[in-house]
DNA sequence: CTCCGGATCCTCT
DNA sequence: GAGGATCCGGAGG
């Protein structure tokens, strides 16, 4: 007997192994997940329904500019370059964290941006962490929403995923309806319909809605 | 419902 | 020094 978990998968090497490989080919495996994370406050656990991949600049194949890596290793991006089931936390638009979960061989970097779940655990501390959401579906429907609701900062990047005070739970059987699409807010490239790296479970409110990515004001201009 | 601008600071060049 | 793998509230239909 393994420690498997129902129909599902928990055993951390298991989950480990199948992390290991193209992020591309996860992502839409990896959709109906639910990740845990028990902080002093109590425990959250968000199914995921949405995810993007990235992939990194050795893929000579499909050179990836919206990928965090695409400029080679760095200080922030680091964790990315390690090994599969930790996390990358990183910190953008002065106030939001968004959360990937590494993929691929270490060494070899990919991760798996977490765009959007729904709260199955913890929803009243989600709620507190999320005072601007008024609807269930909306607590962690989007990457910066969904690291909020678990708690998750910078603070994070480079834990263990799979390890106290963090699991993940990999569904027995795959999600049937899994739809994608071009990823959200990337410019250039990585953002056109050749990229479909977005994956997300067909119909499932919680998933983020759509929106291109926009130029910005130039706020000092003139 | 849609559109739009402001918030706010870390990160890399 | 510029811009970002975003979110939220307000205005208008």
């Amino acid at each position: 007997m393994n420690k498997s978990t129902g129909n599902g998968v928990s055993d951390p090497s298991e989950v480990r192994g199948f992390l290991g490989g193209d992020a591309r080919a996860i992502a839409p495996l990896i959709l109906g997940a639910v990740l845990t994370h028990r902080s002093d406050a109590g425990p959250v656990s968000v199914r995921l329904t949405e995810v993007e991949a990235y992939m990194g600049p050795r893929d000579s194949e499909h050179p990836d500019p919206g990928s965090h890596t695409f400029g080679g290793p760095t200080a922030r991006n680091s964790p990315m370059f390690g090994p599969p089931g930790f996390l990358y936390v990183y910190f953008t638009y002065g106030m939001h964290y968004c959360a990937n979960i590494v993929c691929g061989a270490d060494g070899a970097p990919s991760a798996l941006l977490l765009r959007a779940g729904e709260i199955v655990e913890g929803e009243e501390l989600a709620a507190v962490r999320r005072p601007a959401s008024k609807a269930h579906k909306d607590l962690a429907s989007g990457p910066a929403r969904l690291a909020s609701a678990l708690g998750l900062t910078t603070a994070d990047t480079g834990r263990d995923a799979l390890a106290e005070p963090f699991s993940l739970w990999l569904p027995g059987t795959p999600v049937a309806a899994v739809a994608s699409g071009p990823r959200v807010g990337v410019a250039g490239p990585g953002g056109t319909t050749e990229y479909p790296w977005r994956f997300w479970i067909e119909d499932d409110p919680t998933v983020s809605r759509y929106k291109a990515a926009r130029p910005r004001n130039r706020s000092t201009a003139g």
